[in-house]
DNA sequence: CTTGACCTTGAAGCTTACTATAAGGTCTAA
DNA sequence: TTAGACCTTATAGTAAGCTTCAAGGTCAAG
């Protein structure tokens, strides 16, 4: 059956071999075998392994998460709902983050409206508020 | 004059007393003085300057721009225009972050809909569709 | 004069996801 | 057989913003 060698694998995702030792520490990708000198060689599942793993951190998974999700992945039996709370604390977390992001870039915004960006710092409104000392 | 020492200070503002001395490396804050045996002593533009790094962090800048905001704001005639600059940056940062994180959130959220959370995962549709081959 | 809280410095550790380096073994082609 | 591309391992470095540690000096109270 067509294996690779670790550098083929991570060549054709686009990865650096690196990587993929990485990934096995981390318990989330191993070769199917090693040859007798020791070089890892990767199955067909491993680059569909190694996409699903992209395709998590592209949704902001992390690895860890990731590693937990292919647990599951691989134990067809396991429960769903696991991969639902997984899912949900993700999106909480994403709109904590989002709301966050977005107090502080409308508090940008009224700062740059205020300021020219002329003139000397000394009456730049911008400094001025970060300056103040109410809040 | 009443100058404190860098506990003290640090109580005041609910930092630990390492911070400020990490802040110094950084450039960001230097005691008024020492006294004769080496101890840092503040005087009250520190708490003052904190509170800048304070408010500056909970916009979104880095220390390291934190410390050119600083600058600016200690050469009154320096160009305004440097900080309106900075801050426009932040502002594109932060649209970017927000539109991916939302990007991310979205898609999670159709994932989240689409799964009762209930049975095997199997049957689960979010793990196929981290599985699935497309794009 | 001793206890204990506080201060000093430099260096290391933490987190996440890699990336790079060193020192060495393997494999293929000419 | 030898060059060069590839593989192995363990270890260290990166970014950011701290926190912790070790070893020792200082200071006020009792």
């Amino acid at each position: 059956m067509d294996t690779v060698s670790i550098g083929t694998l991570a060549k054709d995702l686009g990865l650096g071999a690196g990587t993929l030792r990485y990934y096995e520490r981390r318990g989330l990708l191993s070769p199917a075998q090693r040859t007798a000198s020791g070089y890892r060689m990767y199955d067909r599942d491993a680059a569909q392994r190694l996409r699903f793993i992209r395709r998590a951190q592209a949704l902001g998974f992390s690895l860890e998460e990731i590693a937990e999700l292919l647990a599951l992945h691989d134990n067809p039996h396991a429960s769903a709902r696991r991969v639902k709370r997984l899912t949900e604390a993700r999106i909480t977390d994403l709109a904590t983050r989002i709301r966050d992001l977005e107090r502080m870039k409308q508090a940008l915004e009224v700062l740059a409206a205020s300021c020219s960006g002329r003139g000397q710092t000394r009456e730049c409104p911008i400094l001025a508020a970060l300056d103040r000392d109410d809040e």
